[in-house]
DNA sequence: GTCTATATATAGATAGAC
DNA sequence: GTCTATCTATATATAGAC
């Protein structure tokens, strides 16, 4: 194994657990047993590492995902909302051939990365797969047609806070399961869970047609 | 105003901004007008600082939840779920009186405190506000009889996540829905759109008496 | 209570020998 | 490509004068 392939596989490792902040070059280079100089000599800098960590899944994420927008396009249909989330699933466990448990490192980089919220990766993925992700915003508007634009875009944002926080916290609520429910959820079961989750919010009736507070026995 | 008043609410601002590892003490104190020295004489230590700026909010946030969970045991019947989750607005709203957009702010340094996992917070929290958060719970739990215990444990978390993540970014939020859709959302409607979207997904039929993928066209 | 000065630790990055 | 040694910056925390 070369050594930036060592870097590059104790990088993601301790990126997916700690954050990209709380980890230094240091310490991946130690536990990599590299020198500390390879890191710049490989990769240039930190954030190039982080950048190349990410590459390494979203080159085969991204092209997936569009490729069953395709699919989805041809059925010369309204796309409906639980077909457009189930689209997403196998995508994501394709991530499994990238590395072993690629799928759930995947998840916990990409929770990262959006909590940290690193300016330079919104920019990296924008520029190289920014088609993919307008493309998959056009499928969704289309796939809810009787809901304001704007009713969308906060779903959206609503349904990514829940699917984002169970991607970071996986490891931790998936332990919590089994030792409280005796549930074994593997990385398919728990994606599956949260699209249902989220797919009924966005089912949801406008909100803007309703009253939203009928019930107003304790207020 | 004292030293410690300054430097509480100095920290505040930079801490619901920035998060807590991002802001140094020197950022706070010279941001403050006060001596470096200063915060450890009055708080010992950042973490400390960080516990002091959480529980001015927190000694108003929880007993209001307390309060309202004592009304929704009054009512004598099962209580539900909307019921439930729109009680928890109008503690969050006391925290305006705390300081200026002081619900705002709370929301921002929750959110953070999650992101950044401190384990010292989780403990403090727990140790402080314990029983109220159980009491929550049980009143949660009694409010989806029809939902298995682990049920209700997923679509916790998923919910929790919505709402973690809106009130994370709920300024860049309203900014991009007011450029966008010209909508102006303050805090009350925000809380009360996640709340919509999250009751609604917990409304959803049990995972485990339908078929996950019924519709298998593109799989 | 407030200040200066400093101890101590840890970052990312790089120069230059090999 | 790899290494040692070091630069530079920044962090929390504290000792001790005032």
């Amino acid at each position: 194994m070369t050594t930036k392939d060592k870097i590059l596989d104790t990088a993601e490792l301790l990126f997916s657990d700690l954050g990209f902040d709380n980890t230094s070059l240091r310490s991946i280079t130690s536990k990599a047993d590299v020198n500390l100089a390879s890191v710049n000599y490989h990769f240039g800098s930190k954030k190039e590492l982080i950048q190349a960590v990410m590459e390494r899944y979203l080159s085969v994420l991204m092209p997936a995902i569009d490729e069953q927008l395709s699919k989805i396009a041809t059925l010369n249909r309204e796309p409906d909302l639980t077909l457009l989330f189930e689209a997403m699933v196998e995508p994501i466990l394709k991530l499994e051939s990238v590395r072993p448990n690629g799928a759930h490192t995947f998840m916990q980089l990409f929770a990262k990365a959006y909590y940290e919220s690193q300016g330079h990766m919104k920019k990296f993925v924008n520029v190289r797969y920014g088609t993919v992700l307008k493309r998959f915003n056009t499928t969704l508007v289309s796939a809810v047609p009787h809901l304001p634009k704007r009713e969308v875009f906060w779903r959206w944002h609503f349904a990514l806070g829940s699917c984002v926080f169970t991607m970071g916290s996986s490891r931790a609520l998936t332990d919590m399961a089994e030792a409280d429910y005796q549930q074994r959820m593997g990385v398919a079961e728990l994606i599956r869970g949260v699209i249902h989750f989220v797919a009924a919010g966005f089912a949801a009736p406008s909100v803007e047609n309703i009253e939203l507070y009928p019930n107003r026995d304790i207020a």
